[in-house]
Order: C-alpha cells, then structure tokens, then sequence
DNA sequence: AAGGAACCCAACCGCATTCAT
DNA sequence: GATGAATGCGGTTGGGTTCCT
C-alpha cells in the first residue's frame, strides 16, 4: 500500500471508528477474544484486533489489557512485599519516575502496578504532613501514630532492619499496640528521600551522632563536620544497585564510621532525636530541643516549615503505608 | 447503620519514540 | 527524508472498596 492510499483509508477507518470504539471496564468475552489474538499472533499487532473487526477497542486499549491484566506471569491482586516496597524505593531514589524500568526489577508487576503504588504512597505521606500541619481537627484515621507519645524511647540501631520492615503489624487497635520505637528509625531512612530532606541533610541531622546515644542532646562547640557528608557515604554504600539495599548498611561497621565515631562506638540511637519537638509541645517526654540553638540551626530545620518538627508524625512501616 | 475519608487500581489521555512505507 | 501508524511510557482520573467515626 502506497503513503497516499494508506492516508486516505485510514482516515475512512477514524471517521469509523469513533462511532463505534469501546471505553471504560474489560468484559470477559472481550479478555477472551484478546487473549484468543494472542495465543494466535503474540502480544503484537494489536490494532489488527479492531481493523479485524474482532474488537472495538483501540489497539492501544488492547495491548494496556494484556501488559496489565492478562499476561500470564502477573502477580494480580498481591499486594507489595516489604521486599517488592523496598525495591521501588531504592530504584525510584536511582532512576526517578522510569516506572517502566522499575518494574523490570520486580518480576510480575507492571509499570502501572509500581506507578500506582508509589503514587499512592505519596499521597499518603503528603497527606500525613500536611493534614496533620494545617489540620485542627483530630486524625481519623488510626493507623497513623503521633510519633510524640509516651513510649519506650531507645532503639537499638544496628539491629537488623529487613525483619522489621516486613514485621507485620498485630492486629487490633494501633492505640492499644503503643509506639514502637524499633520500627521507627528504618521507617525513617525510608522517609527521607520521599520527603525530599536532601541526604546531606538527612545524615549530618538526622544521624547526627550527637543527637543521640543516651536520650540527651550533646550540644557540640564546632559546626556539623565533613565527616557527615552524604556522598561519601553513598560511593561507600551504593545501595540501589542489588536487592540488599540501603537497609543493610547499619549493619556495617564501616557506616558508622563514615557517620561518626561516636555513633560507631554506641549501639544504641535514640530516636527521640529524629522527630525534634519544638519548645512548647511538651506533653510528651521526648527531648525538646532549643530552635534558637545555633548548633542546632541547620539546613534540616531551614528547609522545613517552622511548625513541622512538632508535626512529625510516626509513619508505619512501609508494608503499611 | 450511615456517611465520609482514605485507599486501591483499572483505564484513559497525551506525548515521545520507533517502525514501516 | 517525510509521513502516518504503532508502540511505549508517565500522568491523571474516576469508580469501587475498605476503614473509621
């Protein structure tokens, strides 16, 4: 068929065909006769499905069926493993929004399956900082805990992390299972980058070792070091490019190297630290730190509204979110 | 039990790229 | 090389479901 040819039949075949293509939801006769198509030809070819007259639905249509619903190797209505989460994660903080290539990582999921997950997961941690800043009336939903509430304070850091990301909530009223400290540091790793706290930042502030290891604050009398820079430690620890991920770094020795000696020397870190209360919010016996403190000025707080540190909230362990 | 919020996910749309003529 | 079709990808939307008060 010629380029002239070709044009004119196939703006016959438009005019058609927008009296008679189908939208909206798949029915099974029409799964039927699409994967019929492909036994026969491949996933290929699919506009010849309608110029065939076997379907009304574009070709376009057709192949986003198969690709998503009914290709053979989909782990269809399975939700997201803490493994799977932990996956996306790393790869997305890699390539960005290249959902596609992510889900060449995950062996039965669809560019549309990670899309949605992580869209979804934005919302709901958009939603926890910003319902919960500009918000007057209570939370609603239970599932999200106050990371500001009594409750055992210390957590041990170089306790291995994997288990807990796929620990399981217990079933039953999250106000009665209390705050859970060790599940909130990784969780925390996990939060970072979504919420867009620069990794320098997120290491000098956050694993900043004098924020830690007994509960108190260790004010220091020199500026946050270079030891605290987060590329170096992102060239020591390329988490993202196997299955292992960023998790395991706390358990190597040399991590905390790179993040300070002190933290080397301590196993514990306490993550009162982490949530820093702004003066005033004290009904809860987290360690309140001094804003005004110049040690404590840092890009960290900068960067954040001024009313977001009492805002932090605790975010359940990614399998939750 | 009802209503609303949050969540999940299928499917569409628009744009970019690749392929065929 | 130009053109249109086919394909691929990321963003968005809307409806159904679940959870909570």
């Amino acid at each position: 068929m010629d380029g002239g040819s070709r044009r004119s039949s196939s703006r016959r075949k438009r005019g058609k065909e927008v009296e008679s293509l189908r939208k909206g939801p798949w029915k099974a006769e029409e799964d039927e006769v699409l994967l019929s198509h492909v036994r026969r030809h491949g996933p290929c070819n699919w506009s010849s499905i309608r110029s065939n007259g076997l379907l009304q639905r574009t070709g376009k249509s057709c192949r986003l069926r198969w690709v998503n619903k009914l290709r053979p190797d989909l782990k269809n209505g399975c939700k997201f493993s803490a493994e799977e989460e932990r996956v996306v994660i790393e790869l997305q903080a890699e390539f960005g929004n290249k959902w596609a290539r992510i889900a060449t990582y995950l062996p039965g999921r669809t560019d549309n399956d990670v899309k949605n997950f992580w869209s979804s997961r934005q919302k709901r941690l958009a939603r926890i900082l910003h319902v919960s800043a500009s918000s007057s009336r209570p939370q609603k939903n239970k599932r999200k805990i106050l990371a500001s509430c009594d409750a055992p304070r210390t957590v041990d850091i170089k306790r291995p992390v994997v288990e807990e990301l796929s620990a399981k909530p217990e079933q039953g009223n999250s106000a009665d299972q209390g705050y859970d400290p060790a599940n909130l540091m990784p969780d925390f790793i996990y939060a970072a980058p979504l919420l867009a706290i620069p990794p320098t930042v997120f290491n000098s502030e956050i694993l900043h070792p004098n924020f830690s290891i007994d509960g108190n604050l260790h004010k220091e009398t020199q500026p946050h070091s270079s030891h605290h820079d987060f590329s170096n430690l992102q060239s020591r620890f390329p988490f993202g490019q196997d299955s292992q991920g960023f998790p395991q770094i706390l358990d190597d020795p040399e991590y905390f190297n790179l993040i300070g000696p002190e933290a080397a020397n301590s196993s514990q870190f306490s993550v009162d630290n982490v949530f820093l209360q702004s003066p005033g919010v004290g009904q809860c016996n987290t360690t309140n730190i001094d804003i005004d403190d110049a040690t404590m000025q840092g890009p960290f707080l900068e960067d954040l509204p001024s009313c977001m540190p009492d805002q932090f909230e605790q975010l359940p362990s990614p399998s939750r979110w």
